[in-house]
DNA sequence: AAAATTTGACCCCC
DNA sequence: GGGGGTCAAATTTT
C-alpha cells in the first residue's frame, strides 16, 4: 500500500534528520542535509494527505480462512537439558509509540503470536547480534486496539543491549501525547532559541513527540497530524534540567532507555 | 548463497 | 488445559 510506504519513508527521513542533528553545529553538511530532509518531509506530508482524502475505511481485513488441514509433524525436538539459570529478574519496560520498529537498534524477528483479547498479533524480536555478541536484548511489539490512523504500538523491552552496535544507537521515540504536551509547555522552556542552541550542544538526548504537541520550533520539521513522527529534538544537560527539572544522568549507550524509564515513571501519577 | 521472516510446533508455567 | 514465549523448518527477501 502506497500510504504505508510513504509513512515508512517519513520515519526513515526523520531518523536521518536525527543523525544530521548530531553533526557539529554550523557544519555545512548538517545544514544542507537539514534543508533536504525538511523538503522531503513536506512532500511526504502533502502526498499523504492527498492519498488519504477519499475516506478509505481501513477496516483491518481479517483473513482467517486458514484451511490448514494437515500439519506436517516435525521431527522430535531435542530435550532441553542445558538448563541455564534463568531466574534473572530481567527487568522490562514499555513505551507507546507510533514508530515501533525503528529505534536505532537492529532486531531480528523470531516469532509472532495472536494474543487472547487483542485484535492484533504480537511480534517478538531479539537483537541481531545475539549469536556473535551474546546480546540478550529483546523486544515485543503489539499494536493497540482502538486507533487506526496513526496506529500506536506498545513496545516492551527486556534486557539492555550489550552489543557493540548499541554504542552508536539513537532512540527516537514517541510517547503518550498528553504527557509530552504538558512537559513541553510547562517548566518555562524557551521555545524560540532551541534549534541553534540544541545543535551546538555536545551531549544530546533524542526526543520525539506526537502530533498534537504544537511547539514545533524545537525541531526543524513541522507538526502534522498525519505524520507518524512529528517532532524530534535533542537536549543537552542544561536544557534537560530546566525542562524536566531533574539532573541529566551521564550519557552512556543505554541513556535512551533510562530516559524512557523516567518518562514512564513520571507519567504514572 | 546468505540473511531475514513466516509460521506451526513445542515448551513452560499459571 | 491453554496462554504466551521460543524454536526452527520452510519460505521469502536480498
Amino acid at each position: 500500500m502506497a500510504i504505508r510506504d510513504i509513512n515508512r519513508a517519513h520515519e526513515r527521513v526523520s531518523q536521518l534528520q536525527a543523525l544530521l542533528l548530531q553533526l557539529p553545529a554550523g557544519c555545512s553538511w548538517s545544514q544542507i542535509g537539514g534543508g533536504i530532509v525538511e523538503e522531503i518531509l513536506r512532500l511526504n506530508t502533502s502526498a499523504l494527505s492527498a492519498l488519504q482524502s477519499p475516506g478509505g475505511g481501513c477496516a483491518s481485513s481479517d483473513d482467517d480462512g486458514e484451511s490448514s488441514a494437515e500439519k506436517s509433524k516435525r521431527p522430535e525436538r531435542k530435550g532441553r537439558s542445558g538448563d541455564q539459570k534463568r531466574r534473572r529478574k530481567s527487568e522490562a519496560w514499555t513505551i507507546v509509540t507510533t514508530v515501533p520498529y525503528e529505534d536505532g537498534h537492529q532486531w531480528r524477528k523470531y516469532g509472532q503470536k495472536i494474543i487472547n483479547n487483542a485484535k492484533h498479533p504480537r511480534s517478538y524480536f531479539r537483537c541481531t547480534y545475539k549469536e556473535d555478541q551474546k546480546c540478550m536484548a529483546k523486544k515485543t511489539v503489539q499494536q493497540e486496539d482502538g486507533h487506526g490512523d496513526p496506529p500506536r504500538f506498545k513496545v516492551e523491552y527486556r534486557n539492555h543491549h550489550t552489543c557493540k552496535a548499541a554504542e552508536y544507537a539513537v532512540l527516537p521515540f514517541v510517547m503518550d501525547s498528553s504527557l509530552t504536551a504538558s512537559m513541553f509547555h510547562g517548566s518555562g522552556f524557551q521555545q524560540e532559541q532551541n534549534l541553534s542552541s540544541l545543535s551546538s550542544s555536545s551531549s544530546l538526548i533524542p526526543v520525539a513527540a506526537p502530533a498534537d504537541c504544537k511547539s514545533s520550533s524545537l525541531m526543524s520539521s513541522t507538526c502534522d497530524p498525519s505524520s507518524s513522527f512529528d517532532m524530534l529534538g535533542r537536549l543537552d544537560n542544561t536544557e534537560f534540567n530546566s525542562l524536566f527539572q531533574q539532573p541529566l544522568p551521564i550519557w552512556d549507550p543505554q541513556m535512551d532507555l533510562l530516559m524512557v524509564e523516567w518518562y514512564l515513571n513520571s507519567s504514572s501519577n
